[in-house]
DNA sequence: ACAAAAATTGTTATCGGTAACAATTTTGCC
DNA sequence: GGCAAAATTGTTACCGATAACAATTTTTGT
C-alpha cells in the first residue's frame, strides 16, 4: 500500500511504455491526443502524483529559483514576492524562500543552504553580501538578480533604486517647508545596510542643501519596529524638540515616533515633522498621514520575473533596471 | 568546466570509494576521523557542493516540509513561521512556503504543487480545506498539522485555538463596559473563513450575554486591510454612531476604522469603542492603543516544530494542542 | 603470535523520470 | 496497392547519492 504509484504503474495499466506516459503527462505533441487522454485518466484513477524530485534529478534542473528576503513580514517585500510568484506562475518555476532577518551573515548561511537544492537562479534582496556569499555564487556561475538596491559592483542583474538617493526627495521636501535641523531615526550601525544607505543619503542631501548636520538617533537592532520607534521617543522625551524633523528609516518607525509624540503632547507636524519610507498602509491610513517615499515594490517583482524569464529563454544580456521612487506628501511635515 | 564536481571526483582525488566520501561528509562515525578530515579538505578544494536533489531522490526523503500561510505579510503568521524555522534549524529540514491569499481554492492548487516535491509533512494554516485538498492529503498518507484553528474534523495534528470562542473575551469586555449595540467589521462572506468564525463567535457571544443582534459591516475582500477599514468608515460616516462598538476582524482593520473616525471627528472611545484582533504592533503603538486579543503566534510555531520533530522520531501519537488567547485591553473601549 | 572481535572501507544495485536514439505504425500520394 | 514521409511509440542508459551487504584492515585478549 505504501509503495508509491509511478509512471511505470500507469504504463503497465495501459500496456504502453513509461516513456509514452512521461511524454503524455508533459503534454508532448509527439503523443497522440487519444493516448494522452487515456494516460491522464488512468493516472488520475491510480492516484498518480508526479515526482518532481526525480525529474529534477534526471534533468539536472531543479525548477527552483531561490529568493532571499530580509523579512517576510514586510508589505513591500511581500508585494515584490507576490509579483514575482505571479510573474512566474506559468513557467512551472517554484520559489524557494528564505528570510535573512536583515543580516548578511544569515544571508550567507541561507544561500549555502539554498544552493544545495540546485536552484536555477538566485534572487537576492539588497546589494550587500559577505565575501563568501559572493564567492559561492560566482563559483557556481548561477544567474543572480539583486533587488531593492543599485550596487556599484553587482553580482549580475539588478532591479532597484539607490536607497541613498531616494532620501533626496524627503530632505528636499523638508527643506522646502523650512525644516533645518534634522535627525535620522534608524537601526544601530552594523545591521540593516539599506537603512544605513538611507541615513548616508539623508546626511548627504542635508549637506548639499546647506542644512546643519544630521543627528543619528539609534532606535535599536534592525529591523526597527513601530515599538522601537515609540520607545525611542519615550526615551528622549522633549529633547526631541531640539530638531525640526525626524527622518525615519521606514514608515513603521515613523508611525511609532508619531504616536508616542502624540502621547507626550508633542504636536506633529506643528512642533515636529516626521517622515517615513516605503509607503506602507500605516502611512496612508494614520491620522495625520505620514509623509513618505513610495517604492513600486510590485514593479520590482514583475521586472525580476521578466528577467528570469529572459534568462531561461537563453538571453545573455545583463540587465540593470532602475525603478523610480516618488514622494508621497502626508500631513506630518 | 561546467561539469559539476561530484562525490566520485572527490573520491578519485583521494583514491577511495565514493561511499566513504558520502559517509565522511555526513559525519558518519564509521569513517575514521583522519579520513573524514581529508575528505572535507579535498571536497572544499575541489569546490564540491552537496547535491540535495540526488540525496532526496535516492533516499526518497525530500527534506522538505511544506507550509501554507494565508499571507506572508502578516506579523502573526510571520512569527509562527519564524518560530517554526528556528525550531527545525538543527534538523536539516527546509520549509517550502506557499501563500494562499486566504482562499482555499488557492490552497488546493498550492498543495497540489507542493506535493510534487515530496514533502515529508504538511503544515496548513486553518482548518478549512476543499474536499479535493483533503483527498489529496489522505491518499498520500502524509503527516499533516493544521495550525491557527481547532477543526472539529482535523486531518491530523492540530495546534491552535477556536477563532469563534476567542471573541468571547472581546465581547465580554465590551459588555462589561456598558457597550450594547455591536457591529462586526470584516470581509464579505466567502473569503476568509477564520474571519467568518470570528464573526460567528461575536454573534454567539452577544446572544449569550443578552446583547442585541450584531450587525455585519462589509469591508471588502479578504484580507481586509487598514485602508479598507478606513474606507468603510468613510462610506458610513456618522451612521457609525448607531453602534456602541465596532468589533473588527483584525487589528489593522481596527486601526483603519479608528484613524478614519478621528478624521471624521468621532471620538474613540468616547462615542464609539473599537476593538481588534491579533495584538499586532500597530495596536500596541497607536494612540490610543487598540483593545485586542493576543494569540501567541510564536508558541504555535514552536509547538508545531516540536510535533514535527516527534513525527520524524517515529511517534504515532496525534496531537491536539490548544493555545490560549488573552485580552489585551487598550484605550479604544 | 594468533584467532576473534571491532573498526573501517568497498561493491552493487537502485530511487523515478527522461534524453537520445531506434523501431514501429499510420498517413498521403501516385 | 505500394512506397516514402510523417506520426507515434519503444529501448537503453543514466543523472548522483546511499542502503544493504561484503570485504578488508586494525585492534584486542590470551
Amino acid at each position: 500500500m505504501s509503495t508509491r504509484v509511478t509512471m511505470r504503474d500507469v504504463a503497465r495499466a495501459l500496456d504502453i511504455s513509461p516513456m509514452t506516459v512521461s511524454r503524455a503527462l508533459r503534454d508532448d505533441d509527439l503523443v497522440s491526443a487519444k493516448t494522452r487522454a487515456q494516460v491522464r485518466r488512468v493516472a488520475d484513477e491510480l492516484g498518480y502524483v508526479y515526482d518532481t524530485t526525480a525529474q529534477a534529478f534526471r534533468t539536472q534542473k531543479s525548477g527552483f529559483v531561490a529568493v532571499t528576503l530580509p523579512s517576510i513580514n514586510n508589505a513591500n517585500f511581500a508585494d515584490t514576492y507576490r509579483a514575482l510568484t505571479n510573474g512566474l506562475a506559468d513557467t512551472g518555476i517554484q520559489l524557494l524562500l528564505g528570510a535573512t532577518n536583515y543580516r548578511i551573515e544569515r544571508e550567507e548561511q541561507l544561500v549555502r543552504q539554498l544552493l544545495t537544492r540546485n536552484p536555477e537562479a538566485l534572487v537576492l534582496t539588497g546589494g550587500y553580501h559577505t565575501d563568501t556569499t559572493r564567492d559561492l555564487i560566482k563559483t557556481r556561475g548561477l544567474p543572480v538578480i539583486e533587488m531593492w538596491d543599485l550596487p556599484s559592483a553587482p553580482l549580475g542583474h539588478v532591479v532597484g533604486f539607490s536607497n541613498a538617493k531616494a532620501m533626496d526627495v524627503i530632505v528636499e521636501h523638508l527643506a522646502a517647508h523650512g525644516k533645518k535641523k534634522l535627525a535620522f531615526a534608524g537601526a544601530t550601525a552594523g545591521g540593516d545596510l539599506r537603512g544605513a544607505d538611507r541615513r548616508a543619503g539623508t546626511i548627504e542631501a542635508a549637506k548639499r542643501l546647506g542644512l546643519p548636520g544630521v543627528t543619528q538617533l539609534n532606535a535599536g537592532e534592525a529591523p526597527v519596529s513601530m515599538r522601537q520607534g515609540a520607545a525611542l521617543v519615550a526615551r528622549m522625551g522633549k529633547r526631541l524638540l531640539d530638531y525640526d524633523a525626524i527622518v525615519c528609516v521606514s514608515d513603521p518607525v515613523a508611525f511609532g515616533v508619531m504616536s508616542e509624540c502624540k502621547r507626550l503632547g508633542i504636536d506633529v507636524p506643528g512642533q515636529l515633522a516626521v517622515t517615513g519610507f516605503g509607503h506602507f498602509d500605516v502611512a496612508a491610513t494614520s491620522d495625520p498621514r505620514i509623509t513618505t517615499v513610495d517604492v513600486d515594490a510590485r514593479r520590482i517583482g514583475a521586472i525580476t520575473a521578466n528577467i528570469l524569464a529572459q534568462i531561461f529563454d537563453g538571453s545573455a544580456e545583463t540587465y540593470r533596471e532602475e525603478v523610480q521612487v516618488k514622494l508621497v506628501p502626508g500631513g506630518t511635515g
